[in-house]
DNA sequence: TGGCATTATGGCAGTAAGTGACGCGCGACG
DNA sequence: CGTCGCGCGTCACTTACTGCCATAATGCCA
């Protein structure tokens, strides 16, 4: 039996989520050199080497090229909290990832952080990069439901569960702009040493404290 | 003395306010009625008796045609929130705009907010819906920063705030597409009548408590 | 290893969203 | 009563995006 069922030759989820990364690179060099509306689908097709055509049939828009790459930002948080052991406070945990994410960095890596949040600070200009980022945040947040449901041992639908999600997913948007705009005006990259304890502390307080602590037993 | 002023033969802010929220109502409906795809920029400007050149010098996408609709769902929290008397609880003050609220409905308002609602449900399936109610969302959640910084006595750019913020918009935002999801799917319109103090827990579940109580003094 | 099925891709023509330019009409003001 | 400012319509134009078909690439199975 196999768990993923692709027959003949489709190309593999992990394959197709690399070509769409490497498009979204291109696509947000560009936009961040040049703007969105002086980039054209051509010249995204050309800088990532294949045809317009194709670039069409990955992403329906061409600010939607922005998502992949921009969504890592929210992925970072994200992948803390679908880690986060049960017996450890936030903090904690938030900690210990962070530092991993430190050590396990890549020149590539880090360019990449370095230009997501340059595209989020965009948004604040751009409408059309905004609306791309606040997708990227959405799709975060639908994800982060499950995992907070886990966390509280409720079930996923429960009507406490949405606005909890919400307001992390909320919580951790405020954040990555907090960090954008800081990085790009200058940036005072020392007060990023405490983003564990100012990410913790934020979840924390947007779900009344229902999210955050250890949990017992 | 003229508090609004506008020389020659300008438009009034509050006239175009009025056309694009006419605009915004026949695009809504078309885009209910018949799907966001199926509806041409032309139809929306026949639908409205205007030119389809005169629909783009208001909006700068026809997606962000529905956005005045559907951004006054969240307005309505927008108003209670802005309104909200230092004396009193969140509680005490929704349940007091809601009561007025409904009274001052008229055919056209509840139609219109039914309509929004309408909009906001089907932004599940179609994304370009979807990033409208981001949008507005958004924007309104911009505007939530200095009412809560007022609130709280705080500084309108102080690094409290904006997560407070945050997380206040989403809480309204998950709010307001959990009535859109009830309404749509047969809708126990009963329980709504418990929607300012769901509003109000959810608010102040949001903001760790910070913000929903009447300040003393 | 080699055929087969399936899918990703490229090229091209077509649709429709969105823009710039220009002229008209209308209401405001002297 | 002239003329000024501005919203609006018309038309030509650019470009994001889609269908369609041919072809190359890839995985499965003998």
């Amino acid at each position: 039996m196999t768990t993923t069922r692709r027959r003949g030759g489709a190309m593999s989820e992990v394959r197709r989520r690399r070509l769409r990364l490497e498009i979204s690179r291109e696509a947000s060099r560009l936009f961040w050199e040049q703007g969105v509306d002086a980039t054209s689908g051509d010249q995204i097709a050309e800088a990532v080497g294949l045809s317009t055509r194709t670039i069409w049939r990955h992403f329906r828009t061409k600010e939607s090229c922005a998502e992949p790459l921009v969504a890592r930002g929210v992925e970072w948080g994200m992948l803390i909290l679908r880690a986060w052991p049960p017996h450890l406070s936030l903090e904690e945990h938030a900690a210990a990832e962070r530092i991993r994410h430190v050590e396990e960095a890549t020149a590539d890596s880090v360019i990449d952080d370095r230009l997501a949040l340059g595209i989020v600070a965009l948004g604040d200009r751009e409408p059309a990069l905004r609306t791309a980022w606040l997708m990227a945040c959405d799709k975060v947040e639908r994800e982060l439901a499950p995992v907070i449901a886990r966390r509280l041992g409720l079930p996923a639908d429960d009507h406490r569960v949405l606005p909890h999600a919400a307001a992390t997913g909320a919580a951790l948007r405020a954040y990555n702009e907090h960090v954008a705009r800081t990085l790009l005006s200058g940036g005072d990259t020392q007060g990023l040493l405490h983003a564990p304890a100012h990410l913790a502390r934020a979840v924390r307080g947007a779900t009344g404290g229902a999210v955050g602590d250890a949990i017992a037993g």
